[in-house]
DNA sequence: CGCCATGTTGACTGACGTCAAGGAAAGTGG
DNA sequence: CCACTTTCCTTGACGTCAGTCAACATGGCG
């Protein structure tokens, strides 16, 4: 275990994704042959799922390549969003969750004084939509914050399939239970963590989120503005861009604009009070 | 609909477990005839479904006397907890889901530090323990406020019955899709509310998680210290302490330590940021 | 009755918010 | 490609809300 307290990376996510493709093409009868396929930018819109660069992530669990062949018929590939568009917005009909493919999103909520609340970062691997399960609407939106491209599932489809197979419903509900934790553990970063230790577990956290992607864990990009890493860990942005050149004059990091570079993340992870095991 | 921001109550809970007991006991057989009891108080362990006071929040939709009657034999009620004990502990193998019966409880985790994190209340007629789901170990701890009772739910038997039932299925989804939607609306009273505003929030919390239950919205006993209080919602014991006399001086509330009146409801609301409709 | 946990109130402090100014980056139109 | 605007980011000065420390009150429990 990485990760003993603050941000909770996604791992387990693909883990449930295996399970829908492969139950979803089980059904299927025919069995063709596949020639291996050079693994292609994911970020390509209409690559498939055999030759998508996540399917490593995604598929480890034995499947098969005629079912693979079959996942692209069944998962919906829409064309990829640009920066600035929804995937959907609040009180929107909720029908499918979401398994970003490329790029990256935030979540927020509106309030009747018309303030932005930001209730989340998603990457690719991850899943996003989970919150109109409840209530049939979603309770927030979701929007791209670059060129971005997502897998939907239909939920009840999903449901469906659920009933045919017991592991499929019992990683829904451990990925559905996973979301509660992380939940929980933002609670308690919000209710006890002071500006530098909120900034610090963010950066943790997309760190190791990164490198599950096995994307580097110690340079990336941060594709939110300051004002959205503010309001998400409820500080201002002054604070979160002092926060953040207090870290670099510390040297723990190099900051150009939008680019981080983590020198030091063993200093990191002890600012954010994140125990590497 | 009530609440639109702030704390969301658990209402829909109860639709859950009118699902769960008819199924539990639609196999059976036997149809005995039953008479009619006098409803007695909940917080008598050895009282039967059909003798609860709860039942008419738990049971609405068609469960007829004989499936009543089925249900003592397969829900799991111990002897009622004391104050202090625990109904488990954080890394506990996650085994079963709660339905408070009587009492309260708050759950809490331990960081590495040793430092206690308050993570929720529940009241009778909520779910605890779906903390456990996603890594089959508690993540928190759950501890009994007062003395309380719970029927036990043993996870394992409750997803073989999903399997059985696309509608139980559904429903349980919705239970955790909830959980997550109460959390994210408590990220946004962390991230963004004044001391003033969250100790509101909890008050009108407990308001309307009263009212459901019929019981007094405006009259109740909190049950947990101000230290919890604090904790749970980010601010300090004297800061909680002080607000409150804040309410008391404003002729919102009249405080008698843990007995709270609430004179002005709908300014509450108001401090609170909650719209009643 | 006395002890210890819990709750209240006051004085002081400090972390973070607010306000303001200036600069860098990104989008826009010619 | 370059002006132009707009948005985003950074830094400084100052104010304030809530934390800290401390004293005392209250109440539950042995």
């Amino acid at each position: 275990m990485v990760v003993s307290k603050g941000l909770q990376s996604c791992h387990s996510t693909w883990c449930f994704f295996h399970l829908v493709f492969k139950a979803m093409n089980s059904d299927s009868e025919k069995s063709q042959l596949i020639k291996p396929v050079e693994k292609k930018c994911h970020t390509n819109p209409v690559v498939s799922c055999s030759a998508c660069r996540l399917s490593d992530l995604c598929l480890p669990i034995a499947l098969n390549g005629d079912e693979i062949n079959q996942l692209d018929q069944i998962v919906q590939r829409g064309r990829p969003l640009e920066k600035g568009d929804h995937l959907y917005r609040e009180s929107d009909k909720f029908t499918a969750v979401y398994a970003v493919r490329s790029g990256s999103f935030k979540t927020y909520a509106v309030s009747d004084e018309g303030v932005e609340q930001v209730a989340g970062f998603y990457l690719p691997g991850e899943i996003v939509g989970l919150d109109g399960i409840s209530s049939q609407f979603h309770c927030s939106s979701a929007i791209a914050l670059e060129r971005a491209s997502v897998c939907e599932i239909p939920f009840d489809r999903l449901e469906d399939l659920s009933i045919q197979l017991p592991s499929l419903q019992h990683h829904f509900f451990r990925i559905m239970g996973k979301e509660i934790t992380k939940d929980q553990q933002m609670l308690t970063l919000l209710s006890s963590n002071s500006a530098e230790e909120r900034v610090a577990a963010l950066l943790v956290s997309f760190s190791t989120r990164n490198h599950i992607r096995h994307m580097s864990a110690t340079h990336f990009r941060l594709t939110m503005s300051r004002a959205d890493i503010g309001n998400y860990l409820g500080i201002t942005v002054e604070t979160v861009s002092r926060t953040i050149s207090k870290l670099q004059n510390q040297s723990i990091l190099v900051v150009n604009n939008k680019d981080i570079e983590i020198i030091d993340l063993v200093g990191l992870k002890k600012i954010a009070k994140v125990r590497s095991v």
